[in-house]
DNA sequence: CTTAATATTAGTATCAGGTACTAAATACTA
DNA sequence: TAGTATTTAGTACCTGATACTAATATTAAG
């Protein structure tokens, strides 16, 4: 039959998935190395498997995480703004992946939903730089991957440098979170 | 003089390293034709500015992000346990770099505490998945790119499945964050 | 204007890490 | 033992380079 005994190709195609997927940076000639076979057999394997080559295995990685990190560096606001009115309110929305969640349970980790809030925040203060002071918030029921998060902030009173805004995160209608915020502007001696 | 009119090969290496440096994926070739030049000149050029070859460029994105990826993704546990009593307490330290901060301000911000404090009061807990169910907290003072902080998580109670952990965390003893985290386990009709 | 220095272009050999293809040797299995 | 599947071998070719040599433009200075 086809796999009866699982026959080495089939042990050696299914490892050689495992150790590219963990160890994306090796070449053909050293899987020949480790796994016993010519060169020529690693790439039958490869051919057969779809697996692309070296050089284009490094561009995917570091494609995807350009992306990631481009992302990941302007996330001065995580989530997507949809309305602003500054120093008064705001709504941001958020898509939430796999990613943010734990790939069991999928319960999205409680610091994206703390990001969210707390650059929605920040954005609603108009000024250039602010920092979470101090927050007290309530998480209310867990958000899965794939929930749509819709957050809102309202800027609660304004005293000197300080900004107390509320911010309330919901999935359909369904609040999970609240907290407040103090903000400070810092623009003290900071010329500029 | 050497660049009295600063001659087109000075303008034209700025701005290669330029070009370059927000669009690291262009081969010579590509390169060549962008600035009206042969290609052994973008060569010599790339050769007198000490920019690696396309490849070269390609895979330092990709270990570079390799790495910050594969950490992100086994952030299950943001910072090092130093020490842990299952159930009871535990303590870890996490050193916070520049990129955890806002550029101007060098503040950390604030979700990387957060999911510091998040992960280690789920560290605590003796089991396999924990989830933050609702938290109450308060930010103290800034954290700045370099501070160390250390957390230190107790058990206040059990209840069920039902877990009560406080997390304080300092910085040289000065106390930046506190907050009660209630955890559930779930195991309910999950087996295995 | 001529010459020397500098900048640019051309061309060749070589490399890594492959693809694509053909052909031969080995192993398995019915 | 024939027939098929698997593995090796070998060649030509590809891209995006390096390393090197040599020729040609361009520019500045005397």
């Amino acid at each position: 039959m086809l796999s009866d005994k699982k026959g080495r190709k089939q042990i050696r195609q299914t490892k050689l998935l495992e150790k590219i997927e963990i160890e994306p940076f090796v070449t053909d000639e050293e899987l020949c190395d480790t796994f016993g076979v010519s060169i020529q057999t690693i790439r039958l394997d490869r051919l057969e498997l779809g697996i692309p080559e070296l050089r284009e295995r490094i561009k995917q990685v570091a494609a995807k995480n350009y992306r990631k990190v481009k992302t990941l560096g302007k996330a001065e606001i995580v989530g997507e703004l949809i309305d602003i009115n500054l120093n008064e309110d705001g709504i941001s929305i958020l898509e939430t992946t796999e990613d943010m969640a734990f790939r069991k349970t999928k319960i999205v980790r409680g610091h994206h939903i703390f990001a969210m809030a707390e650059s929605l925040a920040m954005a609603v203060i108009d000024a250039d730089v602010a920092l979470s002071g101090v927050a007290n918030m309530k998480y209310r029921v867990p958000v899965f991957a794939g929930d749509k998060l819709v957050a809102k902030a309202e800027v609660a009173r304004i005293r000197g440098n300080k900004y107390f805004v509320h911010v309330k995160i919901s999935v359909n209608q369904e609040q999970v979170f609240r907290g407040k915020f103090i903000l400070v502007s810092i623009w003290e001696e900071e010329e500029e």
